[in-house]
DNA sequence: CTGAAAGCGCTTACAG
DNA sequence: CTGAAAGCGCTTACAG
C-alpha cells in the first residue's frame, strides 16, 4: 500500500506541493478556501506527513527521549517511572510528539545515547532524571545544545531547567507528624545516596530531627529495591534501641519493610509505624495500607513535558517547583505502644 | 554545534559521499583499505547517520513501536509491561533500534496510532499486546502491511506471528498443586474477560477442575487493578462456601487479595492459599511471600523483539510458544486448615 | 496569493 | 573499485 504524500494532495487539489505544505501547517501563503480544500483532501486520503522527510527539512523530529537507568528487576516494580511516563504521554500525545525510550546501564552509557540521538537527530530533546552532584550528563547536553529538562533537583544544571518537588518540606512534615504521634526513635531507609534528592532528603531529615530533639535519627542508605529495603529494615529492627517509626524513600522498600516487620512478629502500626515516600497504588494494596507522602507523579511528568516542549520550541524555560508531597495518613502509623 | 555528515567524511577522506555510505554500511563497492580509513574518520569525528535522512532514503526508520492500553494508575504498578519493555530493549539496543512508546485509551485509538505511525514512517514494526477475539487491530496491520508481532495468543492473527506462553498448562499445574495439597474449593480472580489469554485460562481452569472433581470452581472476572482484585476477593470470602484457595491472574490482584484476607482476620495460608500469576518481585515483597506462576517476562519480551526484527527484515516469522510458566511455591500456599 | 526550485543527508542504481 | 547523480518527501526562501 502506497503512502499518500503531499504530491498526491497537490495533484488532486490542482495546486503546488508548496501550497499543500503551507496549508497543512497553518502558514500564510494560501487562501482560506484553498486551505480548507487541501485539508479536506488530506483527511480524506488519510495523509500523514512522513516524519523523516519533515525532520530532514529542518523541522523537528517530533520526538523526545527518555533514558531509564535502572536494572530490569527494579524497573518492573518501580511505579515511579511508569507514572512519570503516563504524565509525559498526556502532553506529548496532544501535540503528536513521540516518546523514545532507552534503558541504559550507567550514566556513561546514557551519555553515549544522548550523543547518538543528537547525531541521528532522532529526538528534539530529552528528559533527564536521577540528578547527581556534578552530574556528567549536564555538560554533554549543554555542549550538544540538546534541549533538556531535569526531573529532580535543585542542583547546578547551568542553562538546563529543572523541575523538582520539595523533598525537604515533605520529609519535615513526615517527621513532625511522627513526633506529634509520640515517636522519639525515628529512622529512615534512604534511596541511592548518590542522587541529589536523596541528599536533600537526608539533610532535611537530620535537621528537623535535631530541631525536635530526636537524637539518634539514622538514615540507612539503600537502593530502592525490595530486597535491600527489607534488609535495611531488618538491620534497624534487630538493634537494641529499635526505632518505633521508619520513613522509606520509596513505596517498594516500604512494602518490603512492612513484610519484614510482620515476619518478625511486630505489629504495624502498634510496634512500628511506617511512612512510604510516593503514594502509588501499591501503598493502598497492602495490609495495613501505608501512610504515604503523596504527590501526583503523573502531573509531575506532565509539567516536565510542558517544560521540555517549551525548551524545544526555543522558549526560555525557568526552574520550577512542583507541589510539595503531602502526608496521607493510613493504617500504618499510630502512636507508639507504651513499653 | 554542527553535526558531522557523510559529506564531511567524504571531504576528509578524499572520496565521494557514495563511497562513504558504502563503507559505513559494509556494502561492496569500496576497497578494504578505503573502508578502514573512512570508518576511522567517522569514529574520530563522532559521526552518527542522520536517522531522518536514512529513513527517507528508503532504509528503515530503525524504530519499533509499542502502544500501552491501560489507565495510568494500572500501568504504574503493573510490573508486566515494564518487564516486557526491559526485554525488548535488550534486543533493540544491541541493533540500535529505538523503541517508541505511546499510551492509548482504547483499541480504536491504538489503530489510529498505527495508521499515523505507518503514514509518518515513524516505525518499522509494532508490538501488539492484549489480543482479543476478532481483534480489530489485526486487519488494519495487515492492510497497512506494517510488520508486527503479537504478544499473546494463540488466536487467529492471519499472517502476523504470535508469541505466547502456555497459559492452559500453567493454570492446570496450579490447580493440580492445590488439589494435591488437599484443596477442594478453589476459585480464581481472572483478568479482563475480553482478552484472549484470559479466556484460555478460564477454559483450562474449568476443564482441569472438572476433571479433578472440583465442582464449584468459579472465576470472578476482574480488571488487573488492586481495587477490583480486592473487591473480588472479598466477595468470594464472604460467601457461605468460601474457597480455601484462590488463583489470581496477576500479582497486583494477588497482593490486594492477600491484604483483604488479612483484613478479614483470615490466616494465609492456613485459612486461604493464594497463587499469583506472574512472579514479579512484588510477590516476594509481601508477607507471606506469594506462591506464583513464574515466567521470565524479560526473556519473553526479548523473544518477541527478535521475532519483530526478523519480520521487519522481511523474514517469514512463525508462531512461537515461550516456555510454560512454572509454579514457584512460597509461603502463601499450604494444606487447608481442617474445619 | 501561488508556483517553481533548492535543499535537508542519506542510499542506490548507473556510468566510467 | 570509484564518482556523479537521482531521488526519498517534506519545508522554505525566492520569484512572479
Amino acid at each position: 500500500m502506497k503512502r499518500p504524500t503531499i504530491a498526491d494532495i497537490a495533484q488532486r487539489a490542482g495546486v503546488s506541493k508548496g501550497a499543500v505544505s503551507y496549508a497543512l501547517n497553518g502558514q500564510p501563503g494560501v487562501s482560506e478556501a484553498t486551505r480548507q480544500r487541501i485539508v479536506a483532501i488530506a483527511r480524506e486520503i488519510g495523509f500523514n506527513p512522513n516524519s523523516a522527510a519533515r525532520a530532514l527539512s529542518g523541522a523537528t523530529a517530533k520526538a523526545v527521549g527518555l533514558t531509564l537507568c535502572r536494572p530490569a528487576r527494579i524497573l518492573s516494580i518501580e511505579p515511579f517511572f511508569m507514572g512519570l511516563i503516563s504524565g509525559f504521554e498526556a502532553e506529548l500525545a496532544a501535540r503528536s510528539y513521540a516518546l523514545t525510550l532507552q534503558v541504559v546501564a550507567t550514566p556513561e552509557h546514557e551519555i553515549e545515547v544522548y550523543r547518538r540521538w543528537w547525531g541521528e537527530r532522532r529526538v528534539d530533546g530529552v528528559f533527564v532524571s536521577d540528578l547527581r552532584e556534578n552530574d556528567v550528563r549536564i555538560a554533554v547536553l549543554q555542549e550538544l545544545q540538546l534541549p533538556a529538562v531535569v526531573i529532580g533537583g535543585p542542583g547546578n544544571t547551568g542553562t538546563i531547567a529543572q523541575i523538582w518537588s520539595d523533598d525537604a518540606g515533605a520529609v519535615t512534615e513526615a517527621v513532625r507528624y511522627l513526633v506529634a504521634l509520640g515517636h522519639r526513635r525515628i529512622a529512615r531507609v534512604g534511596g541511592l545516596p548518590d542522587l541529589l534528592h536523596t541528599q536533600t532528603r537526608t539533610r532535611a531529615f537530620n535537621e528537623v530531627c535535631a530541631s525536635l530533639g530526636i537524637d539518634n535519627a539514622v538514615t540507612v542508605p539503600s537502593d530502592y529495591t525490595g530486597e535491600e529495603g527489607g534488609r535495611a529494615t531488618r538491620r534497624l529492627l534487630i538493634g537494641a534501641d529499635r526505632p518505633t517509626a521508619i520513613i522509606f524513600d520509596n513505596d517498594v522498600m516500604a512494602v518490603a519493610g512492612l513484610a519484614v516487620a510482620q515476619e518478625m512478629g511486630l505489629n504495624v502500626p502498634a510496634d512500628l509505624s511506617i511512612v512510604a515516600w510516593d503514594d502509588s497504588p501499591l501503598c493502598s494494596l497492602v495490609h495495613p495500607p501505608l501512610t504515604a507522602l503523596s504527590r501526583d507523579i503523573s502531573e509531575y511528568g506532565a509539567h516536565a513535558a510542558r517544560q521540555l516542549l517549551a525548551a524545544v520550541a526555543g522558549e526560555r524555560v525557568t526552574n520550577a517547583e512542583a507541589g510539595t508531597a503531602h502526608l496521607t495518613p493510613r493504617g500504618s502509623t499510630a502512636p507508639p505502644r507504651q513499653p
